[in-house]
DNA sequence: CTGGGGACGGGGCCC
DNA sequence: AGGGCCCCGTCCCCA
């Protein structure tokens, strides 16, 4: 009986420790299972954020583009003439615009360009600055939002106007779209402007001064500085991301560099390309480009520069097509060799015209020369007419491009021997390539250099420097007469002439 | 008359 | 030695 006990204590205690083990086995199976569980419903959770979030992107994507094109239409049906704008680089628009430079480009609030800068371009605020926008690909809806933003908190700078009437840089009048909104010019005016998506490029002329001035800008993708007016023109629509819309004339034979050296033009890419094509007005509108380059060597210049070597703008130059021009070929916009694909983006955009300022002396291009960057074929129907088309291109130089112009004198006037870097605009001369580069940018509108105190760029650093003394209020240069002081050293210099006693404006000798 | 930006030339330094 | 880069001085212009 006693065995019989000790027996069912024994089995007893057995059978709990096989209960507790089996127990035990159960938690940890169940332990298991269920952190496998949450793992899975945390990866799915994660899986439908994302999923979420594309949806959302795609829908927003999908808005602006309506809006977009809807604008578009608009436009499109508001213009009566001048210019057609068929389409612009979108993919440019989108994927393009990375880069921060752009002339214009302007990081806000922060100090450096860069290229993954998402936008920014203030110009023209309240501190007469330049607006940058920089538009990530990736966030490329953010961009419009973006933009209006930056419109609505600044507001237009007298600049602007200034710039227009220089076509310094990117700075257009815009054509605006409602006639009604825009004050009536004091004079006549015809007025070519872009309006699409991307209005970067006009061409304005000014019948009553006899002058066309086209006022281009290289956006270097992504810089680009204008307004946001500017850039959004009328219309609001966000800029085309790249290009500038240089006053292309002519091309019948568009050579993109005959070099095929792809990773400047020949970027295919499958960006939808805009077309530009301008209407003129019969008669008026006949432009050639005449370079007369000596194409002995084969193909055009190739701009390389870096142009933006001082910047951070590294990337995205624009391409600018120099071609060889067929007299005898009647005149029409071709941008086909010119395109730029989405691989551009990452490349640079000038043609590389380093090798040409280096070693032709020959070029005696007068040439802006200027391409579209669209795919699309592009053309007009001017007509061709030699001495009128040069005479109507050298119009289109703007007016700092022909003081440019005036002051250097070209390549071919006197120093030839230092000034062997000549700028690709306006031909002037220039002793070493950064220091044509640096004057390129005054046609280009690039303007690397901002202040981390506003939204100034600077096209040279050392202005830069200077213009920070705004803010710091160092007046390093004083009077030593009056104890004045300056933050400019020509400041003193004019103010001494007073104490000098010198008349301002005096009789030239006779 | 001043403030301030745009543009250019020259010189110095470094590679 | 030459080129690239940077800085500075200067002139011009406009508001």
């Amino acid at each position: 009986m006693a065995n019989c006990m000790v027996f069912h204590t024994q089995i007893t205690s057995i059978m709990e420790v096989l209960a507790n083990a089996a127990v035990a086995e159960i938690c940890k199976l169940v332990d298991d299972d269920y952190a496998v569980f949450r793992l899975e419903m945390s990866q799915s959770q994660k899986d439908n954020t994302a999923l979420r979030r594309k949806l959302q992107l795609l829908e927003l994507k999908v808005a602006r583009e309506r809006a977009e094109r809807t604008m578009r239409e608009r436009v499109l049906g508001s213009r009566t003439s001048s210019v057609k704008i068929l389409d612009r680089n979108r993919g440019l628009a989108r994927g393009h615009l990375t880069g921060g430079h752009s002339s214009f480009v302007k990081p806000a609030g922060r100090n450096r360009w860069r290229d993954d800068q998402p936008i920014t371009v203030d110009e023209g605020s309240g501190t007469s600055t330049q607006h940058v926008i920089v538009i990530e690909s990736a966030d490329a809806e953010a961009a419009g939002p973006r933009v209006k933003l930056e419109k609505a908190e600044g507001e237009e700078d007298l600049r602007h106007s200034r710039n227009i009437q220089t076509g310094a840089v990117g700075v257009f009048p815009i054509a605006t779209e409602d006639s009604t909104t825009a004050p009536a010019p004091p004079r006549t005016q015809r007025i070519i402007t872009e309006v699409s998506g991307m209005p970067n490029a006009v061409l304005k002329s000014e019948t009553d001064k006899e002058t066309l001035t086209v006022t281009h800008r290289l956006l270097h993708t992504g810089s680009d500085h204008g307004s946001d007016s500017e850039r959004l023109g009328p219309l609001g629509c966000p800029p085309a991301p790249g290009p500038e819309y240089f006053p292309v004339i002519h091309q019948s034979q568009v050579h993109s560099r005959g070099d095929g050296d792809g990773d400047t033009l020949d970027t295919g890419g499958d960006d939808p390309s805009c077309s530009y094509t301008t209407e003129m007005d019969p008669g008026n509108m006949l432009l050639s480009l005449e370079t007369q380059t000596d194409l002995s060597s084969g193909d055009w210049n190739r701009y390389s520069s870096s142009v933006y070597s001082e910047g951070c703008l590294d990337k995205k130059r624009e391409v600018i097509v120099v071609d060889e021009v067929d007299e005898d070929v009647p005149l029409t916009w071709n941008a086909d060799q010119t395109h730029l694909g989405e691989g551009h983006s990452q490349g640079r955009d000038f043609i590389d015209y380093k090798e040409s300022l280096e070693t032709n002396q020959n070029v005696a291009t007068h040439s802006p020369l200027h391409a579209f960057r669209d795919r699309d074929t592009v053309s007009t129907s001017m007509g061709s007419s030699d001495s009128h088309s040069r005479v109507l291109f050298d119009q289109l130089l703007n007016s700092k491009d022909q003081r440019a112009m005036a002051q250097g004198g070209g390549a071919t006037s006197g120093n030839s021997k230092e000034k062997r870097f000549l700028c690709m605009f306006c031909n002037k001369g220039f002793s070493c390539l950064q220091k044509v580069e640096i004057h390129q940018r005054v046609h280009t509108g690039v303007k690397p250099f901002s202040c981390t105190q506003c939204h100034m760029c600077f096209a040279q650093a050392g202005n830069l420097k200077i213009h920070q003394r705004v803010h710091t209020g160092v007046k390093p240069f004083s009077c030593t007469q009056c104890n004045m002081h300056f933050s400019h050293s020509s400041s003193l210099k004019r103010h001494q002439r007073i104490h000098a006693g010198e008349k301002s404006f005096s009789c030239p000798p006779v």
